[in-house]
DNA sequence: AAGCCAACCTGGACGC
DNA sequence: TGCGTCCAGGTTGGCT
């Protein structure tokens, strides 16, 4: 389940990895997790080289002449970078063969949320891209408290809203949540705009941790570029995400496990107020 | 307009 | 052991 910090993680990998290499061929094995643009799109990127790899929001962008590549990897979408000769995995939906003798291979055994776009260059159609808010990294404090003040929803639902803020899923809300003593239940406007400060100063920083904390597993000689974010959410202590019956960390309280808009939230009942 | 919710999909964990 | 059931979660679109 990438958000943002795994999203970061798989383009800065991918591109040191494939930056400056040339489209040998490109097969789209499942027609159906192309959501914008059409086969004929995807094949102008064959004899060109990447220029680039980086994100928007959860979505991992490859930039080359023929345009921008996007891949939503959703809940369970992975890159994978591999020799050509290897076998062909079940759920592997695209394959784009390097010049020299790699796959990159997208492969996706849950569809949920996932899919690919080609976004040609001058085009004003910026698929998923166009609706998203401001990055959940940048966004300056003052914006971030001004664009939830006045919303009578849950403070929880907002974050999860890529319209507001793109890059934040289940895990990083919970925590940036955890960390500012907030409920995940609490109205945006019962919220102080100091609270608010506060919330995104814990998010950026979870963030961030995230981020580093992928990026300390760049060193290993893995062929794979690991999409599914583990490696980073096992290196992040976890206050409340996946603990509900435990004991918080702080006070020891055992924290509760709730649904909330249809997923899953934890949080301390004594902490988070 | 803002916000809520079902639907989408399949592997893995869990219970009997 | 094996089967069934449930859960995870990002995004969209339809509804209120």
């Amino acid at each position: 389940m990438p958000e943002l910090p795994e999203a970061r993680t798989i383009a800065r990998r991918l591109h040191a990895a494939i930056a400056g290499c040339e489209v040998a061929a490109v097969r789209l094995c499942r027609r159906d997790m192309l959501k914008s643009g059409s086969p004929r799109s995807l094949r102008r990127f064959v004899a060109q080289r990447w220029d680039r790899v980086d994100t928007r929001g959860k979505y991992v962008v490859l930039h080359a002449r023929p345009g921008r590549l996007v891949v939503q990897l959703g809940m369970s979408g992975r890159l994978v970078l591999t020799e050509s000769r290897q076998p062909i995995q079940p759920h592997t939906h695209l394959i784009i063969t390097l010049s020299d003798g790699r796959d990159l291979r997208s492969v996706n055994p849950r569809r949920i949320a996932a899919g690919v776009h080609v976004l040609p260059p001058g085009s004003d159609d910026l698929g998923p891209l166009a609706v998203l808010g401001p990055e959940a990294t940048d966004i300056p404090p003052a914006e971030f408290i001004s664009a939830l003040r006045s919303r009578r929803r849950a403070i929880k639902s907002a974050l999860l809203d890529s319209s507001l803020l793109a890059g934040v899923g289940n895990i990083y809300s919970d925590e940036a949540l955890a960390r500012a003593g907030i409920r995940p239940t609490r109205r945006c406007d019962r919220i102080s705009p100091s609270r608010l400060r506060a919330l995104h100063a814990s998010l950026v920083e979870v963030l961030t941790e995230a981020i580093a904390a992928g990026g300390s597993s760049l060193a290993d000689a893995n062929p794979f570029v690991d999409a599914d974010g583990r490696e980073g959410y096992f290196a992040v202590h976890h206050r409340v995400y996946g603990r509900g019956g435990q004991p918080c960390t702080a006070c020891g309280e055992v924290l509760r496990r709730m649904v909330l808009g249809g997923r899953s939230s934890t949080f301390c009942p004594r902490c988070q107020r």
